[in-house]
This record gives C-alpha cells, structure tokens and sequence, in this order.
DNA sequence: TATGAATGAGCTTTCATTCAT
DNA sequence: TATGAATGAAAGCTCATTCAT
C-alpha cells in the first residue's frame, strides 16, 4: 500500500494519520469531523481522499496501530502475561518464584500504566468504537481471545507447579485480574482520581499476586499510608 | 411531573422510555434516531417531543434509571461493599470472619453479575455515552466517587481489625477490585465469553478476598476444572 | 356568527381574540403560536379551532378590527380629513378660516397620536402583515383609497375656496401629508424617539398646514425651543 | 473576506447574494426557504452554507447593502437633507435662497424616489424585518439617528437664518419631513398608486419647503391639474 | 497529487391541525 | 363545548463524499 505512494505521497499520509490520532483523542470520532482531521495535518480537504476511501478507514488504521503499540512489550490487557511467558522454566525456592513473579508482574504493570497515561483517551475511544464498529470490534475481540488463552496457560502453569492456588479457574482468574488493570487505568486516566503511578502500580501487583494466592512480603512503607492511618483509629 | 400528564399521556411517555431503553441497547445513542424510538415505540414522530424536550434529555432519563437499579442491592461498581457495610459488629475468629467476609462477597458478586447480565448492553452504551455526555460523566463520577469512598472505609476497617493486609492502599484497593468485577462482568456480556454465572462469582470472589490478604478454605471442586486438567499435564 | 353561540361560547371566543391581540402586540404575529394566544386566554389548546379554522383567521379578524378603530374618529391616515368633512360650509375671513383649520387638525393629529401609541405594535404588525397577507393587503389598500379620495376632495375643495396653494395637485398632497403623520408616529412608538405628544401634535399640525400654503400666527413658545436656541447662534 | 475565496467561490457567493435579494422581493425573509435562495441561484441547497453560517447572515448582509445604496447620493431618509449639507454658505436675497433650496429639495427628492422605485421591494421587506431582527433594528435605528441629527442641525441653521418658520422644533419638523417623503414612496410603489414620479417629486418638494414656511414661485402648471379641475367646480 | 467548492441525503426540532375522550 | 394528546409535514443545518481544476 505505501509502496504505491510518492514520497511526498508517503508524508502527506502520516500526516493524516497522524492528525487522525490527535483529533480522535480530544474528542469521539463520531464528533470529529474530515475538516477537522485536514486542518490538524495542514492539507487540503479534498486530501484526505486521495488516501482513505472513508473516514472509517483512518479510524480502524488508528485503531489497529494502537493496539499494536499496547501489545508490544508487557501484556496489552493484564499488562502481565506477555512478559511472564517463559518464566517457568527458572527453578528455585517457591518464595524466591513469587518474589519474582511480583518483580515481574510490577514491572509489567508499571509499563502498562505509563502506556496507558500516554494513550489513555485514544484507547478509551477505540474501545467505545469496538462497541459499533464491527472491524474493531473484531480486533478488539481477537486480542481478548489471544490474552486470554494466555493468561490461563500461565496461571495454569503456574497451578501445576503449586505457585497459585488452584481453587481458581485459570480462564476465569485471566480474565478477572486483567480487568482489574484495564480498568483501574481506564477509570482513573478517563474520570480522573488521586492517584501516583508507583503507588498504582505497586498496589495493584500487590492484589495481582495475592489474589492468585502468592504472599508477597513486606515492602517499604506506601506512600499515602499517613492518610489513612488517621482512618485506621477513628 | 408525572402528575401534570393524563393517563393516556403517562402511557405514552413510559412507551417511550421502554423503547428508548430497547433502541440504546441495540445501537449507541448517536447511532439511535428519535425516528427508532418512535417506530420502537409504535408512537408518532412528533409525540416524542410532546414528552421530552430532545433526544438527549431522554438519555438522562434512561441514565439515571439505569444507575439506580445498579446501586440498589449490592453496590453498583464493586458488587460487594454496599453489602458489607455494619460486618465489623460482629465479633469472632479471624478464620470465621474471613469466611463471612467471603461470604457476602460472593453474594454481592452473584447479584451483581445477574444485573449486569440483565442490563449488559444498556450499561455499557450509558458508560460510553459518558464520554461525551456531560450529564452522564458528572453521574458516573459522583457514583464512582461515592462508592470510591465506601470501599475505602471498607477495607480501612478491616486493616484495622487485621483482616487485611496492610500493605495496601485502600484507596487503591477499593478502585482496583471494583474495575476487577466490572470489567469482567463488562467484558463478559459485552464481547461473550465461555464462563458460567455461579463459576464467576465463585472464581472473583476467591480473587477478591485473597487479593486482600484473606484466604479462603477448599470449596466443592470447581466446574470447569476438569477441563483445565488436561491443560495442567500438558 | 356570533348568533350561532351560546353565551358561554361568546365568551370563550371573546377571550380567544383578546388574547389575540395582546399576543400580536408582543411579537410578531408568525413568532405567535396557538399555544400563546390559548395559554393567555387561559383556555384549553384545542378550544382555538372550536372558534377559528386557522391560525390566520384569528389574525384577519384583531386585523380588521384595529383598522376600524383607527377608522373611527379623526381619519385613520393622516388623522385629518375625517373631521373636516362640512367645514367648507362656514364662511369668514381666510385668517379666520385658516385658523380653524389649524385647530382642527391639531385635534384630529392629537387623537390619531393618542390613538397610535394605543396600538403601535399591533399596528405595525398589521402593516407588516399586509405584505404577505392578501386579505389584509386588500383591507389596506381599500382603506388607502379611500382616505386618498377623502383626502384629494378635500384638499382640492379648499383649493376652489383659495384657501391652499392651487400649484399643488390635491391627490399627492393628501397621501403626502397622510403619509407624514402616520410615519412619524409610526416610527416614533416603533423604533423610539424622544418626543412629547403635544409638541409633536403641534408641529405635525404646523407643518400640515403650512404645506399647504396656509400660514399659521404664532403660539406660545414650543416647549423645546430652549434646547435649539443654542444651536441656532453657534 | 472575499480574499479567502477563489474566483468560483466568489461568483457563487454573487448569485446566492443576488438570489436572495430576488426571493425577499417576493416574499418575506420568514417564507423564504434556503430552498429558494438556491434554487434561484442554481446552486446545490448545501451551497448555501458554504457561505453563510445561518439564513439570517444573510438577511443582514442584503439588508445593509441595501442600506448603503440608499444612504449614498442624497439622504436615506428624507431624500433631502445629505445634499443641502453646505448651502448656508452662499449669501443673497431669501428669495434666491428659497428658490435654491427648493430646487436642491427637489433634485434630491426626485433621486430619491428612483432609488426607491428600483429598491421598493426590499426596502420593504427590510424595514419589515427591522420588527423582528435585531441587528436590522439597530441598522434601522442607527441610520434614523443619524439621518434625524442632521435633519434637525440643518433646519436649525435655516432657523437662525430666519429662512424657516421659527416656531418649529427642527428635531419635530426632520422627523415629520423625511416620514413624508419615506412613507409617500414606500406606499405608493408597495401598495400602488396612480402617480407620476416628476409630479410626485415636484409635489413632495413644494409640500417639503412651504411646511417649514418657505415660499415657494409658480411653476409651470402642473400635469395632472386637469383632472382635479372638473372636480374642483363640482 | 493537491485543492477547495459542490452536492444532497439525513437528522433534529417545530407547530398547525386533527381527533378521541 | 372543552380538553390535551397525537400527528406528520416542513424547515434549517451538517458533513461525508465527489468532482472539476
């Protein structure tokens, strides 16, 4: 498809695709107008045409580069499968493999959340899209699937070696826990809330692992433990 | 309000209601034309003004409605602290509490999930509306804020009484596991999903309270597991 | 028609075109809906084609009864003719007749203002209605030829007498002078102005006289000569 | 403004404009569809928006072009006074002077009135919708004030001049003068009226300068005597 | 390719009129 | 008669898409 374009052909495009992302982000795209997508790019209305048949043709493009840009490095929903694969391959002691899962699992969700800052109101509109657009909706469906299967092999694998309680239905816990992420970021990054990202972090690995069984011990005291204290002894 | 309108008008009106609600499900409220709603409705055009002043007070109407039945019964975000609210009266061993505590989570979660799966469609086309209508953020943030608050106090008790981990942030804690059972429930109905009512209450409850640091003694064993069997020896 | 009404019915209608009236006054006559005119006779929607077919008839019938109250007394155009019908029969000196020319059409100027500023806004809306409303244009254009012919006679009769300057062609002048008394009024309740009514029934008069080659003995200063003296000496 | 566009873009710009003026001739602004104005100009109905933001926009542009034509060469209102600006200057027998002010008068009513014959129509409407827009009314009002002010300093100065009836109140008399001549033309070309537009002019000039106690000499005798001679012996 | 004017289907809203009670 | 809900034909305005230059 670029192969087809003109260099300047090639710029003008990323142009667009990249106003695309700026317009989608600062309002629903059913609210953001060709017009507006041109003016932000600096070409000509008629421009937009000589590149995409439709103005949902840029949003699945849109759409599909930022859900790449999610999946790639730590898990695009749990923000922890993808980095954990592998993991069970190391063997020591089961406290030192949860220290290193929660190592992990922080990190991934560290990342996932710093990515989420970054794209948060974009992601919040693909998301909504996929609810009427069939393609996304497709995207958005496949990517579930695919996190999903992953996220049970993990834990299932992690069951079998007595690292997670196997109460748990790996498919349902998978699920369940990468919600918690999705949407502890997307409400927090969409209504807004009072939260730092370390603190987030920290706290939501700290759940990410307990609820699957594993202890974690103790770390420094968290940040905005002084608050509630007062709370604690009313 | 409802007093200034003769039977027949109120008649009318709920017709409208039903069919706006039915007509929001089907397609998002952008999408849905006052022409659907009418036709839905079996009503002319025209006397959808005779009720609302436009299309968009009709979403508030069916907003609000919406939110009300979530909040009733178990909370509208968390499914569970609305129901936990006066449990710290009662005095016993930590094992016995911790019981009770998963308890009424899962009745919480159980009654939750069965009005998620009754509003799926409804509930996630106002949580999306949200994004562009104001009325709709302001409510959901002040449900989110509300309820933010409860979860807090919550789990600021039980760490208190040692129930709890205190390593976390109730704050945190409290958003956290609320997207958890949220946007699982979302995700589930909305995208599908292999799971089973009871199954998912179960497996989120487990998860809920051991992410808090409780555990949770042997229950029957699950249903699904026989499938993830296989998976565990392969 | 009135006939065919039980009393009751008289009354309602009565109310109905009232209310008309008062609406028409306020705004403009397309601006005024069915509901206004009912919500202010304080009767039932529907009540309105109980009386008239259509929102136009209700519009004819407060048209044709302002022009038959401006009508009445002095003329309804150049608030003049109409009450000097006869006045040829009195036979004296010129001065003498000239004077009671003056004094009569200073009455006929004062009532015709008196009667405008009564029914300014409903008078200009019957004048803009003519424009666009065949029946009302033709009650108007009936009632200008009328007071023209009126007004021609009379003019050219004192023209006989010698009385008022014979170069001038009795036609044009009557709708100049007519036209003279109802633009000042009119523009002077329309659109505002600072004037007094006796000032400007005075000068109207003055003016209306002199034009016709009549001369006019001093009167007591104007009340707003003080005001343009300066001007005249700078 | 017209800078932004490119030729085609201006002269579809032209025709609506002149499209416009066309259908309010015809109609009133309020029974004008966009429909019309398009249909008129021969462009698509979306055409129209292009240019003008709303149907008002461009009320108010044919409204002040119109405005603008009427205001050049002699007075907008009157038709006199514009022209007369400067005349004090010259000194010699009131005689001479009289006679040169009516000329003046008559040379500025006599254009006056040719404007109005080719603007009739839209002058009209104009003034009609000067009721109910605003920006008309103040335009409207505006162009009164001002056209009043000079009126009143110029009848001032022919007052100190003793060339005017000093009993006058000059704001009183330009008010009353500029009606006459307005309303005279206004209803003659709207309403209709067995004029001619010399005799007219001669007669509205004489009845101008005799009002504010000006003499003015025989003239030739006028066309239409003849007809009003049967009368005058009946 | 780039440009920006041209197009018209489609949407919300209004409101005169009708009609069932 | 009185009532007020029901009706649906317009109308203004938007904006994705097309097209001529």
């Amino acid at each position: 498809m670029a192969s087809c374009l003109t260099e300047r052909g090639r710029q003008t495009r990323a142009k667009l695709v990249e106003a695309a992302r700026t317009v989608f982000e600062n309002c629903d795209f059913r609210d953001s107008r060709v017009r507006d997508i041109t003016k932000e790019a600096g070409v000509a209305y008629g421009s937009f045409y000589t590149y995409f048949p439709s103005k949902e043709s840029v949003v699945r493009e849109v759409g599909m580069a930022v859900a790449q840009e999610m999946m790639v490095g730590p898990d695009a929903e749990s923000g922890v499968e993808a980095d954990l694969v592998g993991m069970e391959l190391e063997e020591d002691s089961p406290q030192a493999r949860s220290r290193r899962v929660y190592d992990r699992v922080l990190r991934a969700n560290r990342f996932y959340l710093e990515s989420f800052a970054r794209n948060a109101r974009l992601l919040a509109a693909i998301d909504q899209m996929a609810l009427y657009n069939d393609e996304l909706f497709q995207i958005r469906q496949d990517m579930r699937r695919d996190i999903g299967e992953r996220s049970r092999s993990t834990i299932a694998h992690w069951q079998a070696e007595g690292l997670v309680d196997s109460e748990l239905d790996p498919a349902y816990a998978g699920a369940a826990l990468g919600s918690m992420v999705y949407r502890f970021a997307y409400t927090w990054f969409t209504f807004g809330g009072d939260f730092e990202l370390e603190a987030a972090a920290r706290n939501l690995s700290r759940l990410w692992v307990q609820a699957l069984g594993m202890t974690v011990e103790t770390e420094l005291p968290p940040t905005r433990h002084a608050t509630s204290a007062a709370e604690r002894c009313a």
